[in-house]
This record gives structure tokens, sequence and C-alpha cells, in this order.
RNA sequence: GCGCAUGUGGCGUAAUUGGUAGCCGCGCCAGACUUAGGAUCUGGUGCCGAGAGGCGUGGGGGUUCGAGUCCCUCCAUGCGCACCA
């Protein structure tokens, strides 16, 4: 009977569907593993065929694990909060809702045909208010509590508070403050504390809380109208979207992961995931290690003042090369310093630099700009009067916005200083200066007072020393990485569980959650330019007070959901403690890298934060992560000859003056035109003319991101349509190493199909049964099998299913060879297939009379005597070369297989004289030296 | 500029981790069979050469009896970060 795999695959998901196959068990004694893939964003374009590559991976992974006898958690959900479903409803009205249900059941369907072991009784989305409600749940906790950096860890406000009420709090007590904290705060008693008012005390908290409100510079994007992180702006562009982006001070919700920076850095230590992605998220951290130092103002007969300027040095070994400091534009001394005479040119210069978005600053890099302010602050060390400039090259989120500026050993400093005209002094021994600065951390000290002599290594830590001694700064870290903007202000995300009190920002009962969505009658902001949640009626706490109108960020959702699927239904906790207990962290998570500095981080410190105030016992998310590599499409391209409807066939382009244009790859199969079809593609293509070559249109190829707007999709319900989904599932896999981005090609599936073919023939099935004997296997039979077992098994623990996908057609090929119809071959290898192609394996499962599904089955276990060569053929080389085989036992010594080949008729036609040395790997090689 | 990957036939790739480079698949060539197919089967297929043989894993150098694999260096491509003091 021939191999209908239509009919196999709608039967077996029925099936599937109707036993719950992939429930997961909760009673089981079974080992647990947790296997986890990155849930998608459901847009409206749907799946395609790079999104399943991971899933499949991963399906792989936890089918295996349970024929190994694990009990597996494999979830899926949606991630379903975000921008696109909001731009689709200010555009047509239609609500955020409504859109991301329609694209979350295309997805399922799409999702459903591959013939994932999803258990979906765990779904879950993030919109839905009965997942979000923890998601707010969890921000309060943020707001509910400070980082004591003397635990290292997070603790609640209260401890905080009572701290304050029993000692005040003092600067020295620096221990109090963590991450970058913008405000100074003045020092105050218990007894001031306790005679604030609520909204002074508020304010002082809001500093510690790791969920706070304050003044801050962000990212805003007009075009949006939203404020975004970081890694939400690329080259200055919005992620989503690509518009301009700008700096902007805002009332801004925050959250201090920057309290967590030492630990996200330190703790990559402890995970397997790649080197790739933690050195991104080591960069993205990046940590330095410096001293501040403060510069005193002086004013205009040359006395020092008690205003000062703190400046932030990785290289305090270069004081003394010191010719001017720098300040930022945004630096808040810049109005208090700045020399009458100088007020309009400086007014100017900041005006224009904060104008500037954050692209045209980056465009700006190489060009120097900067304004003299007038002022001077004195040398700490040598009393000389040092000149105050503001500099656009100054970031005013970084170190203390302020640098002390060495011109010799800083090539920013170097530039700036040549620019203006300023001194150049050189402090280190080496270099010419001539060009450009000095950099190299090595070299002798000179003109630099108390370090003079010494070895720049042996300089930095001694003039931290000095530094501290005198009391002019103190050694410090610091990290790139910022707080992250939490709000968003946008309709479409879950709302921020905030409201005002006389101006006091309160976060919501846990009673009283979810803080429901509202609806709106529209979603663009409002016409003052409030968020869209403004246009919320009747929308007020306790029926008084304001709602915090913004929203949180698309990463919300994402950055604790792997907890909730252990445990999706709970309506009492974000999860139980028993699900915790048994499943803990996730043990193989897969999913794309571009998540490297974002997702992946923000889920790691939400984790540590949830672990510091004892929710869960793991302080990292993933103990495994592997990423997939990206599908690319191949773009097909057509040449218009300008200001005509005239198209130039790709090769003969280079002729005519042309513009090129995508065309959508299912009309240019092989990339060759279907003219035809072009011409109906679109409306204004109807009068289109062809310059053709050989006959046909050749289309030009270009391998890109896969994305509707390149027509280049391909929908993976195609290849099902065509070849089915085992097909589908072991051509992914057999494409190449699971990590390697590849544009995707269809070259070689019927490779596969035909493998799939000759592996159902294989079992001779006739009116509903496999007729196959009942022997004994032979030994060759039996190798054949327990050597794709072995395989099938070291692949998958290393992640390599492109190689497993070979192994199976060798085994078939050899099989075949042998015609081998034995059932004790045959049966175990149904069931090392099936975590690839499910469908044909549970129809053969049942074919070979078995009730239960072939996911009950165990693994077989591959057995070495099987697999023992008695004889083996070794090459003899001799210096490297091979000049001749011998058959030889295995069984026999080093020294043994030493004499045999020496005594052997062979070695005397080759070797003249007695050899040298002889070199013997067992069952490998065997190699004279002469 | 800094960091991380990756370079192997016409193509996708493999190589037991230092041991006969090119497994498996696509494509191609030749043949068989046939109710002419996106079918099946057999043989061949790295390059040069009629052949013996020679050359071959981005280039150059090194270590080793032996290098795709290790070391140095250069080149190319992809990704990430980037005025971070």
């Amino acid at each position: 009977m021939e191999y209908h795999f239509k009919e196999i695959e709608a039967k077996w998901q029925a099936w599937w569907r109707q036993n719950g196959t992939y429930r997961t068990g909760t009673g089981s004694t079974k080992p647990t593993y947790y296997v986890l893939d990155m849930f998608p964003y459901p847009s409206g374009a749907g799946l395609h065929v790079g999104h399943p590559l991971g899933y499949i991976a991963s399906d792989i992974i936890a089918r295996y694990k349970r024929l190994k006898g694990f009990d597996v958690l494999h979830p899926m959900g949606f991630d379903a909060f975000g921008l696109p479903a909001e731009q689709y409803a200010i555009q047509t009205g239609q609500h955020p809702k409504i859109t991301t249900e329609q694209n979350i059941r295309r997805y399922r369907e799409q999702l459903d045909k591959i013939g994932f072991s999803f258990d979906w009784e765990r779904e879950i989305r993030t919109c839905d208010p009965s997942y979000y409600k923890w998601t707010q749940w969890i921000f309060i906790q943020l707001f509910n509590s400070w980082y004591n950096p003397v635990n290292a860890k997070a603790e609640p406000i209260d401890r905080l508070i009572r701290l304050f009420e029993e000692k005040g709090y003092q600067p020295q007590g620096e221990a109090f403050l963590s991450g970058n904290i913008e405000s100074e705060l003045q020092p105050f008693t218990s007894a001031e504390w306790m005679a604030m008012s609520e909204k002074e005390k508020s304010d002082v908290l809001l500093n510690y809380r790791l969920a706070y409100l304050s003044d801050a510079w962000v990212n805003w994007c007009p075009a949006l109208g939203t404020v975004l992180a970081n890694d939400e702006v690329v080259d200055g562009k919005s992620e989503r979207g690509g518009y301009p982006v700008e700096r902007k001070r805002m009332k801004q919700w925050s959250l201090r992961m920057t309290a967590y920076a030492d630990r996200l850095l330190n703790d990559l230590e402890k995970i397997d995931w790649s080197d790739s992605i933690k050195d991104a998220q080591r960069n993205w951290i990046g940590r330095s290690e410096g001293s501040t130092i403060c510069f005193h103002l002086v004013d205009s007969s040359g006395n020092p003042t008690s205003d000062s300027i703190e400046v932030f040095t990785t290289r305090p070994d270069t004081v003394f090369g010191v010719s001017f400091v720098t300040l930022a534009p945004e630096h808040e001394l810049v109005d208090r310093i700045t020399l009458p005479v100088y007020r309009d040119a400086v007014a100017e210069y900041v005006k224009i630099a904060s104008n500037k978005t954050e692209r045209e600053r980056q465009a700006d890099v190489k060009k120097v700009s900067g304004q003299f302010t007038g002022a001077y602050v004195l040398h700490p060390f040598t009393g000389e009067l040092v000149p105050v400039w503001i500099g656009e090259y100054v970031l005013a989120g970084y170190g203390t916005g302020a640098v002390m500026a060495v011109p010799a050993h800083d090539q920013r400093d170097y530039l700036f200083a040549s620019h203006f005209g300023l001194p150049i002094k050189q402090v280190i021994e080496g270099g010419t200066l001539e060009e450009e600065a000095y950099t190299d951390k090595s070299g002798r000290m000179m003109n630099s007072g108390f370090l003079n002599g010494m070895d720049v290594r042996e300089a930095i830590p001694a003039a931290i020393r000095e530094i501290e001694l005198k009391g002019i700064g103190v050694g410090r870290v610091n990290f790139r990485l910022r707080d992250a903007a939490f709000g968003r202000q946008r309709y479409w995300g879950e709302p921020i569980p905030v409201y005002y009190k006389e101006g006091i920002p309160c976060v919501l009962d846990e009673s009283e959650l979810p803080l429901v969505l509202p609806d709106v009658d529209k979603f663009q902001p409002t016409e003052s330019g409030e968020p869209p949640l403004a246009r919320a009626v009747n929308w007020k706490h306790e029926g008084m007070y304001e709602y915090e109108t913004t929203t949180m960020p698309g990463w919300a959702g994402s950055s604790w959901y792997f907890l909730r699927y252990m445990d999706a239904r709970n309506d009492n906790a974000f999860v139980s403690a028993e699900a915790l207990d048994r499943w803990k962290q996730v043990d193989f998570y897969l999913g794309g890298a571009e998540h490297a500095t974002g997702h992946l981080l923000y889920v790691r410190f939400w984790t540590k934060f949830l672990f510091d105030l004892g929710f869960i016992q793991v302080d990292e998310p993933a103990r495994k992560l592997v990423n997939q590599g990206m599908i690319q499409g191949v773009s097909a391209f057509v040449y218009r000859i300008n200001g005509t409807s005239r198209f130039v066939s790709a090769g003969l382009r280079h002729e005519y003056e042309t513009t090129p244009l995508h065309v959508d790859v299912s009309i240019a199969p092989n990339h060759i035109l279907d003219l035809e079809r072009f011409k109906t593609w679109r409306e204004d293509l109807h009068q289109a003319e062809f310059i053709l070559e050989e006959g046909v249109y050749k289309c030009g190829a270009e391998v890109e991101k896969m994305s509707k707007s390149k027509y280049n999709v391909v929908n993976p319900d195609d290849i099902i349509d065509e070849f089915g989904a085992d097909t589908l599932r072991l051509y992914e896999m057999f494409l190449g190493p699971l990590e390697q981005s590849k544009p995707w090609s269809t070259q070689g599936i019927n490779g596969v199909f035909n493998f799939l073919r000759r592996f159902w023939r294989l079992y001779r099935v006739e009116n509903g049964s496999c007729r196959l004997s009942e022997d004994q296997p032979s030994a060759a039979e039996l190798k054949i099998l327990h050597k794709t077992i072995k395989k099938v098994e070291e692949d998958v623990d290393r992640y390599s299913f492109n190689t497993t996908v070979s192994a199976f057609m060798i085994c078939v090929n050899e099989l075949n060879e042998l015609k081998c119809d034995k059932r004790a071959v045959l049966e175990p290898l149904v069931i090392l297939l099936s975590p690839y192609a499910p469908h044909i394996a549970e129809e053969l499962w049942h074919l070979l009379g078995h009730g239960e599904s072939v996911t009950c089955a165990s693994f077989p276990q591959w057995r070495e005597e099987y697999l023992v060569e008695q004889e083996f053929e070794y090459p003899v080389s001799i210096n490297g070369k091979v000049r001749f085989k011998l058959n030889l036992s295995l069984q026999l010594s080093k020294e043994e297989i030493e004499k045999q080949v020496l005594d052997s008729n062979e070695t005397g036609r080759y070797l003249t004289q007695p050899p040298k040395k002889i070199v013997v790997v067992p069952g490998r090689i065997v190699n004279i030296v002469v």
C-alpha cells in the first residue's frame, strides 16, 4: 500500500487531540524535563517556514525525552500584546483584541498541522486578564521592593522605611543607594524623616523602589507616539517601523535593572548559553572600573567655591594630564557656571544639541563640537586652573555626565583638544602624539607627581588610593546598562496598576487585580497628547483617583511566562509552590538570537528579582539556551527600465537604466518569471512588456529576511499540502545545523519525501497490517539497528538533527539492501523515527498492532556487542601516506598489531630500512615512520 | 574601531574532535524497466590527466609520523556593540 500522508496526518492529529496524548502528567514520579520555545507574536502574516524550525527541533527533544522516561513540560502560547495590532487598530478602528484573536486562531491552525506535541491546556496569552493579572502583581512586588546592596538582593521596601525611621539617611551610608540614582539625596535624620509629609516620603522612596517614577531622558518616537527601551532602538530608529527616535525628558516609569547589573553579568558563568549571547549581554551591561574625582569650581578671583564637578574616569592614573573638563550639554551645572559673556553661545550650543535626534548625533560622531563656558575648576593635585567646556561627545546618562579630558591619552579628548587648540600634556612615556593619542594601558608615568616612575598598571590603583585618601573621589564601578523604561504611551498593553492620590503614586492592592484594560473609542493619543488610555471614561480608582495611563512594554509579559506554564490555570497565585518545586526552571530553551539584549536580559532580571523575594527557587530562567538560525527568504527581482513599463531579464539589465522591483516568489518558480501571472499580479502591470534572455525572463535573486513586504514568504501550509508535515519536519532539520542561518530553498525536499516513502515500504503494509517476519534478525541487521539507535541518541544530545536525518536514510538504504523484514528490527525503528516524523510513526506503530500511542513506548537501548567489528581494515601509512590495507582483528593489542604489520608481505615492498617508530591507533590506522 | 561567528565539490552539507576529506541528500551523466513519472532500480560523479599519477577543506606560514580540525598571520562574509570617559 502506498504512503498516503494526508490521511495519516489528519487521522493522528485528530486522535492525539481526542486522547489528550500530550497532556503533561501531574502526579507522576518520573524525572521532569522542561522544553520551552520562545512564544510567537501572532502577526497578521501568519507563520512562515522559518517559524517552525525551532519548534520542530524542540518538539523532537520533547518527544525524545518522553521516550527516555521523562515527564515533559512542552507548552506554547502567544505574546499577544504589541504594536502591529494597535497600528492596525488605529488605521481601521478594529479593536486589537479582535485582530489578535483572529491571528492566534490562524497560528494555531498552522501549528496543529505540523503535529507538535504541545500541551495546549497550558496555553497562555499575555493579553488575557487572567495572565496579566500576575504581570501586574509582579509590578506591584517591584514597586514594593528596594535593592539592598549590603545583602546584594531585593527586599521589601518596608525594611528600608524602618531603617529610615530608626536611623534616617546619611550619605556615608551609601550602602542604601544602588544603581544609577539620578538625584542627589540630602541627608536626613530619623526625626526629619518622621516629620516629612506623605508626598515627601513618597518622593524619597521612589529613589529606591525597583519600579519607580522619575524624570528621565527617554527615547521618544514621535511617529509611534511612545517611549522605547534602548534595545527597541536600532540605529537611532524604532525597531518596529523604523521611525526616527529622539531624546526627551519625561516623567516616566522605569525598572531599576541597573541594581542587578553585577549579578546579571556574573551569573552568565553558571548557565549553558552560547558564547555569542553571553558576549552580547556582557557588552550591553558594559561594566567598567574606575573612580570619581571632584574638581572644585573657582570664583572670578580664582578662589575655590563649594561647587564642584564630579567626573568618572577609568584612567585615574592620567589625572596629571588633565587639560580641561567637559560636561554633557544636559548637565545640571551648565546654567549655573556659565559666565555671562558665554551665556548666549552656550545656550545656543545646548539648544542645537538637544534638538538633534539620536540618529543625527550618531551620524555626527566624527565631527568635533563643543563650547567653552568661561568657568574654571582647580586641579585637585596641581592646583592649576582647568577650563570647563561642554561637548556633545559627553553623554548625560553615563557615569556622572562629566569627564576629565586627557588629550594625550584618550582619542576623543585628543580630537577635541586639537580642534580647539587646547594643551596636550603627556603623562605616560611612549607614543608620538603627533597623529593620535597614546591609549595603551602600559608604560612609565611621567610629569605626574607622586605617580612618576610607576607603570600604568601600578599607577591606577595608586591613584585611586590617593584620591580616596584626599577625599576627592571614590573607586567606582560603572555600567553601560541603563534602567529599563517601563511605560508606553500605548493602548494595547498591560495597564500599570497604579493610581495617583494627591500626586502620590500608589499601587493597587492584590485583591483589586487584574486592572482590566478599559475600552476606548479611539486608539490614538488624545488631542492633548495624552496616551490613549486617557480616553477611557469613568476609569478611576474608587471612583476618584486617576489611574496611570501608560501601559507596560511588550517585554513585560514575556519576562516571566516560563513560570506561568508550570501552573497556567492558577487563580490564586502566579504559580503554585508545588508546580515550582516540580519544574523549577527551563531545562532547554530555544529561540532566536535577536533577543540577546532584550527579552533574554529582562527575563533573567525578573527571575532574579522573584528569587530574591523567595517566590521561586532558581535565579536563572533557563539552564540551557540554543539559538536557532534564521531562515531567510530568497527574494526575486524584476528590473523595470526607468520611465517605461518594460522589464528586462536579469542578465541583460546592465545595458539599461533600471529600477529593481520585488516580485512575489510564487509567480517566479526557480526564478523564471511567469509572465502571465506577473501581468495580473498588480493593477499597474497589465501593460508590462518584457525583454527576454534565452527565451525566458530570469529574475534577480537576493537573500533577505523573510517578510511580507519583500514578497519572499514561504508558507509551511503549502509544503504540507504537497509533501506532508512529516516531510516538512524532516526537511527543515535536514537543511543544515540548527544554529546556522540559511536561505529557504526546496531543492532536495523530494529526497526527504522519497526517504519517507522508502521507509514506509519497508513495513510491507497490506490490508491494515504489516507483513513482517518474526524471525531472529541476522547480525548484519542488528548492527544496522543498533548503529542507528546509538547515532540518534548521540545526535539529539548535541542538537545535531541534520546528521540524524542522514543516519535514518543510511539505515533505510542498508535495510533495503538486505531486504530486511524482521519485526525485531523494524519495530524499534518506528520509535526512533517518531520524534522526527510523528504521524507516519504513529500509523506504523498501530499497524504493528499497538493500541497505545508510540509516545508511550520507550526508547530502545543500543548494545555494544552488536556493533563491535571483529575484523578491521587498517590503512597502513608510511610517513603519513597510505600504502596498503590489512585486515586485522580488533581483539589484538597494540603490540600484536605492530608485529603483524611488520611481518606482512606488504611491508617488504615499501620498507627498505627498519622503521624509526610505529604509531598505532587501534581501530583507526597504523603509521610507520622511517 | 571593539567583540562574536563562519569560510570544505555545481548546491545543502558530513567527518567518530588530530587518524583513508567529501558520508547523506539535491543536481548531473550513463543504463534498465515501464500503462512516459515530480515513478522505481543499477552504475558513475571533487579538480587536472588518455593513463600512471598529481592537486585539493579562503590565502600564506608553523607544530606533528599525520592538520578541515591545533598555533600565528592575512583575506572575505555575516551578526552584535559603538563618542560609555
